[in-house]
DNA sequence: GTCTATAAATAGATAGAC
DNA sequence: GTCTATCTATTTATAGAC
């Protein structure tokens, strides 16, 4: 998938997939993204994609190498995306509200990547290498550049881009990865667990991010 | 670990396992933590415990019984922690200020906790079970019980409790569970990644709740 | 690019002696 | 409670034909 699309930035519309490549890139996905790295098997993604388990080794070498560059594809998506909204002229609250909105439409656009994120900072980012990880701290610093943009505007306080980041991607990866946890809770008695929706979590995590900057009020 | 020590409601410091059956309790908890049910052995949490491999077998019946039990303690642990708020006499913003402690210290006093939930919460809660569920639901009332007295006593608007729940809880998770890809962000350049506290973050987390609450305006 | 066959290691689990 | 030995299935990965 990353050599077929390379950054872009728009809509991350990806159509079905076609070659053996892709086919196996889309299964892994899928496959890491319910067993983990370590839980994930080479055979079930081969049978999963209708291509012989050789193919995995002559595409991607090797399962971690295939889990590498999918990590890759995830955090480059993000990057480009949000890499716009540094050099755009729009207000700084404007900008939050973008970012917020940014992480909802990759982390959509890629059911896989909310639980391989949450897996694979449990695995300590063991898997992340330099380029992956150089896209993920450009994330962080779009965000810091945003804040800080903020601040000197006088229109938010000062704080801690980690603390912002944490308040938009931790909840937001909680409601795209617990789909399933939610509907047993709903079983349980956890009125509408089972029913939010996208626009109202992205919402909610615009209003709750600008309040934490702005200082609320309304 | 969870016979020795039942429902409590004091800082859980448990000693230096003594049985077989704590050590291998104990072993576990950091096998799966580090890598998944899927990618745990057996044999490696037989070993670290320093204990024939077959007393998992006779202690739990299974790798998923034990695996299970641990997913039962850590939710026992906390929904035993935060039942007592509900009947407590102290005002709704002491008692979400509560709620941020109570999952901060139950988190921290088992450090398997929060890459074991995520990993759980990727994996679609398949292994939980009727009573674990039963204490997730829990304290998720008890946190809408909360918010519903705030609101009655005219100092909250109303919030969904799960919204409430995410924005504790994931950002939460996210600070004790991301040590390791922080310490690799701040190698990246994001300057402070891999110095942030404890005190702090907990610190952050009850303002921007109580303020997603109250309005804000300090 | 695609396939079969297979190597070599490791998985979870159990039987049965002590 | 603890141990050894072992069964069976599955694991990642590769060699080599087409």
């Amino acid at each position: 998938m990353p050599r077929a699309h390379p950054a872009r930035s728009v809509a991350p519309r990806r159509p079905a997939p076609r070659s053996s490549r892709e086919r196996l890139f889309a299964a892994a996905a899928t496959e890491f993204a319910a067993r983990g790295f370590a839980g994930a098997s080479v055979d079930r993604i081969a049978r999963a994609a209708r291509v012989n388990k050789a193919m995995i080794y002559y595409h991607f070498t090797s399962k971690a190498a295939l889990y590498r560059e999918i990590l890759r594809d995830m955090f480059e998506a993000v990057s480009a995306r949000v890499a716009g909204l540094s050099r755009s002229a729009i207000d700084p609250a404007d900008k939050i509200r973008a970012f917020v909105e940014a992480i909802a439409t990759e982390a959509e656009a890629r059911p896989h990547f909310p639980p391989i994120w949450f897996r694979e900072i449990a695995d300590g980012g063991r898997h992340l290498d330099a380029q992956t990880t150089a896209h993920i701290a450009a994330i962080v610093k779009v965000l810091g550049g945003i804040v800080a943009e903020g601040v000197a505007a006088k229109r938010f306080r000062p704080v801690k881009p980690l603390f912002v980041h944490a308040g938009i991607v931790g909840p937001l990866l909680l409601y795209f990865a617990s789909t399933e946890v939610r509907k047993r809770l709903e079983e349980r008695g956890v009125a509408g667990a089972d029913r939010l929706e996208r626009r109202e979590v992205v919402a909610h995590i615009q209003r709750v991010t600008l309040g934490t900057l702005e200082g609320f009020t309304s």
